[in-house]
DNA sequence: TTGTACGCGTTATCAC
DNA sequence: GTGATAACGCGTACAA
């Protein structure tokens, strides 16, 4: 089933079902109208192999997550939820998405081929590349245009990305614990490396050495943005008696609050915790996290329609977008909720209420 | 770049280059190794379209998970896990990935029409496809193969799915719960449009009946797979003095849990508790999540290799998977564990030890 | 407004 | 073992 067995059934040729088929306004009404007829009759689809081909587009984009299991598919959904954007705006942009997901070990070249292949998609989006990923060094080889969501940790100028401003971030979350009087203020760590644990790290010193506080670097842990490793981080910093704790992520904050709570230990009365990303679990813990809210989806539809831009070149790369953060303060901290009903968007559907 | 390029820098014909490429026996080792230098030098890929056009075939595996944004990328990490199994399968046999994710909806036609063209991908994967979905019933007409993850509700045996047994696996829950001596079973359903939550609630009525306990239809709620509406489900239940809940997953048993504590009950002293899915929140809830652990990677890796069967031909529709579930004892639900140590295969990860 | 003819880059079928 | 050559199905000048 072809354009020219339907251009046959419609007594016209070829090129004029195509011209139907692409919208064209060069074709009478009637015409239009028998083909659209036959086209619907016979559930003709184009095939998009030989439109590929001739137009030099596929109208796809390659969304690369290369992180390992533990981290995406564990109980954060940090990344679900950059999917769910991501997913949203490439559909709305008439674009499919072609994925790759998780650790890229040994299919190592078999996906490496398939991505630098620049006759697959049209456009690429790479999700919290670590620098020490295999992918990352060949980025500059790459023959279509990419964005990255998490702004890379080198090349930084030369790259397009999404992302928010995690030092300042940081920064606002250690203040906020500095102000309730807190003095030996932890950090769990993300993965350093990735940009953004890193970014948050040197916002949580700032902050710490703005306020001349002292930085002890028995209380700056690494974690992989899940639960079990912000429960083992934190294991690791109670000997060292923190009064509070900035956790990379709300899963980690969570985590963390297990092993405080076994350790008999109450928040917020003994120890404040502030967390990051205000997902679903930073509302379901008890008491409710304290967090810095970014808006993730944003992040992926911003990258998404980003991409198409640079695509049909309305753009000169680099492109870099920061999109805002907020400090959503809750019980974890020990802080009077300065705006206790209303000021939260997420209170109407607070579950403690 | 092309095949005819690479030709003439190797003093080859087109021909040639492309026995080498798709590793032909015919060609001599001295030519293979020329064109093979020449690829490298000019970094050359072959032109995936072009390669479509002939082959009849695109490589591509797509993936429609269809749910609202509240089932997938809330608290619910069933549908990551489905993910990374059908991610890892499918690049393990040398596919894409092309993904249809989230609400069919405004995009509704467009996505329809993307589906329906037999020529953009080779087969499909629909997970958890809800019978009120618009594209349950355009399933008939479609002409790639097709497998769904998780049973249709209707025209079963026309259907290629994977699968577990959910009416087994909820009357063994069930019955646990009975012989636990729990007489006021309660039990919050899944989504009914979907088969699977059908199958837990025959099976959760199936063991009432068999140890001849009454169904009353109050201890019975209907839920959204996450947190928030398990929350909600076991506000309605708490005025009906269940002593005992079977929830359609581990997120939702989570909520419900909320719910009990808020109401000064204790779990499992004055209420038992028993999840679905075994997923990481199990282990995170206090008590730990007695619950049905269901291998959900391997549906997803399942899913994909059977796709691909039925592509190459290798086996004639229609194929049901059933894989096997577990009951896995834990403290929710007021038994003492009959395995006390290893018999729970995640028990030296149990992070309450 | 419609039709003709060519090219997109590859694989497959022949000859040689 | 290698090289022409004809498809594959579509878009698009260009001609009519």
């Amino acid at each position: 089933m072809d354009l020219e067995s339907i251009a046959r059934k419609a007594g016209v040729s070829r090129s004029t079902v195509s011209r139907v088929i692409n919208d064209s306004p060069n074709v009478s009404e009637q015409t239009r109208q028998r083909v659209l007829a036959i086209i619907e009759e016979e559930d003709f689809h184009p095939n998009a192999a030989a439109r590929a081909l001739v137009k030099r587009r596929t109208d796809i984009l390659g969304v690369v997550m290369p992180t390992s299991a533990n981290v995406f598919f564990s109980d954060n959904n940090y990344y679900p939820l950059i999917l769910a954007g991501l997913s949203d705006a490439i559909r709305q942009l008439d674009y499919a998405m072609l994925m790759w997901l998780g650790e890229v070990t040994h299919s190592d070249q078999h996906l490496m081929r398939r991505l630098s292949n620049p006759h697959l998609t049209d456009g690429l989006i790479f999700v919290s590349l670590p620098s020490d990923h295999p992918l990352y060094e060949k980025l500059s080889r790459l023959r279509q245009p990419f964005v990255m969501i998490d702004r890379p940790l080198t090349n930084v100028e030369n790259t397009n990305y999404v992302s928010v401003d995690n030092v300042r971030a940081a920064e606002i979350a250690t203040q906020h614990l500095i102000q309730l009087g807190r003095r030996r203020i932890a950090h769990i760590a993300g993965i350093l490396a990735i940009a953004d644990s890193c970014d948050r790290l040197v916002g949580y010193r700032n902050a710490l050495r703005a306020a001349g506080l002292p930085i002890d670097e028995r209380l700056i842990v690494e974690s992989d943005f899940n639960y079990q490793t912000g429960y083992r981080a934190m294991q690791q910093l109670l000997p060292h008696k923190p009064d509070a704790v900035f956790a990379s992520n709300d899963t980690v904050a969570a985590g963390a609050l297990q092993a405080i709570h076994e350790a008999g230990l109450r928040v917020p009365d003994d120890l404040s915790l502030v967390g990051f990303d205000d997902v679903d679990v930073a509302l379901q813990t008890d008491p409710p996290l304290t967090t810095i809210r970014q808006p993730i989806r944003a992040k992926g539809e911003t990258a998404a329609r980003l991409l198409v831009d640079l695509i049909n070149g309305k753009l000169s790369a680099p492109q870099h977008v920061i999109l805002p953060t907020e400090l959503i303060v809750r019980q974890s901290c020990g802080a009077h909720s300065p705006t206790p009903k209303g000021g939260d968007a997420r209170s109407a559907d607070d579950l403690s209420e």
